[in-house]
DNA sequence: TTTTACTACACGAACGATCGTGCTGTCAAC
DNA sequence: GTTGACAGCACGATCGTTCGTGTAGTAAAA
């Protein structure tokens, strides 16, 4: 009987008021990334889409059920516009550049309005214990051992050096990333995605195994100065 | 007139109200840390003061003025806790390493409840235009000048190599010290400190001049594993 | 085919709590 | 006796949440 129910209810054409819950979802997860998970309000989602507070909070039961979904909701739109084109190249160092290019090419397009989602609500979150800071927590570490694992799947396939410590790089490709992220979104300096780029091909330059270096290109990176820039202080 | 009047507040001992302010700044600090700018109320930090809402507002005049000054609290603690220490190291790289040592010291001994201050509140206010806003770029931008400064100073010392792009060098370091405050406060992943030590000293030796080399040490950071971690996925 | 029963979805009104911000009064220090 | 630091009280707005109601649409009963 509830079986039956079930069935049909997947095989309609989106529930009707599963429509309404995904367009609350979009709009969320934009407000969310500028303004916060906290600083989202039902009541500011609410006038925005043109919905009564309580029709919208029906969808969800309470704020941290909306929380979650959103999260939910970024992740899914971090896998199209990310994962799945990264995941598109050969695997090996070329999925893994791939998809730093794609994570970079992400944050400076503004796929979220307030810079990268989850960095966004992983420092937000990282001292409020409770199920939406595990969540953020299950994503990233994801995310990071998926960069960790293709480099090391780079050293099967004997690109990479095996006596490259993979973790570490992985921590400092993350980290390169992430700061492009930081600068871009708070100097609104474009100059941050190609400093990134550099960081990350010399990371991998470093570790690539010699017959494969033609793959990244010949100069050292960091002992190249490009244009001159002033001098602060 | 008003010179004498700052004059006397000057030498004046704590003008009275003044040292409440402080204690004030002092809570406020550390609630903002965590909960970010925004969720720092002053009906809770008037409760944990056992002030009275309107006795602590008097203080400031306005939320966006606590704001501020709790970021010049936050800026005087840490000028406190890593410039300082960090300048007392003689100028050149052992400086340079000596600050993001202490940078990173700061952010393991958790010198703010909910990791480093600046770099939370970067987050928070990157897209919300006003005052806190520009003031955190500035206080960013200013640390991250310092950093690519004495990088300079390095090479007029003729310890790093004058092809290094110092800019990128900034960037890089860094970043690596705010990848470990990220994955610190996300995972309580206390290895992220040697991880960003290792990349920290791989850097500095690549643009380091030949002679120096026994600064740092001499084996290669990026191709030397640690002990072996389990796979995932 | 019509009636009935039930569910899904959305609304408006209101709850108590808390937000930032004023105004007024009091008490102590200079 | 003037000034500065605070408390007390109250304001309008907004917070998350609950409740009762209305309206479609669908399923079963007549």
């Amino acid at each position: 009987m509830k079986a039956i129910a079930d069935i049909r209810k997947q095989k309609d054409k989106a529930a009707k008021g599963e429509k309404t819950r995904q367009e609350i979802l979009e709009a969320a997860v934009h407000i969310a990334s500028a303004e916060g998970l906290e600083g989202l309000t039902i009541g500011r989602l609410a006038d925005e889409l043109h919905l009564s507070k309580s029709g919208l909070f029906g969808h969800f039961g309470s704020k941290e059920e909306l929380q979650l979904a959103v999260i939910g909701k970024a992740r899914e739109i971090f896998v199209r516009e990310v994962v799945d084109p990264a995941f598109q190249g050969e695997r090996g160092i070329v999925r893994l550049l791939a998809m730093l290019e794609e994570w970079l090419a992400y944050v400076g397009r503004s796929v979220f309005r307030g810079g990268c989602f989850f960095m966004a609500s992983a420092i937000e979150f990282d001292s409020r214990p409770g199920q939406v800071r595990d969540l953020i927590a299950d994503l990233s570490r994801s995310w990071l051992e998926t960069i960790e694992n293709e480099a090391r799947h780079a050293q099967i396939l004997g690109q990479l050096d095996t006596r490259t410590d993979t973790g570490q790089l992985a921590f400092e490709l993350h980290a390169l990333v992430q700061e492009a992220n930081w600068s871009y979104n708070l100097f609104q300096n474009r100059q941050a995605f190609d400093q990134a780029r550099t960081g990350i091909l010399d990371r991998l330059r470093q570790a690539t195994t010699p017959g494969l270096l033609r793959l990244l290109g010949k100069k050292s990176a960091v002992k190249k100065k490009p244009a001159k820039r002033k001098e602060p202080k």
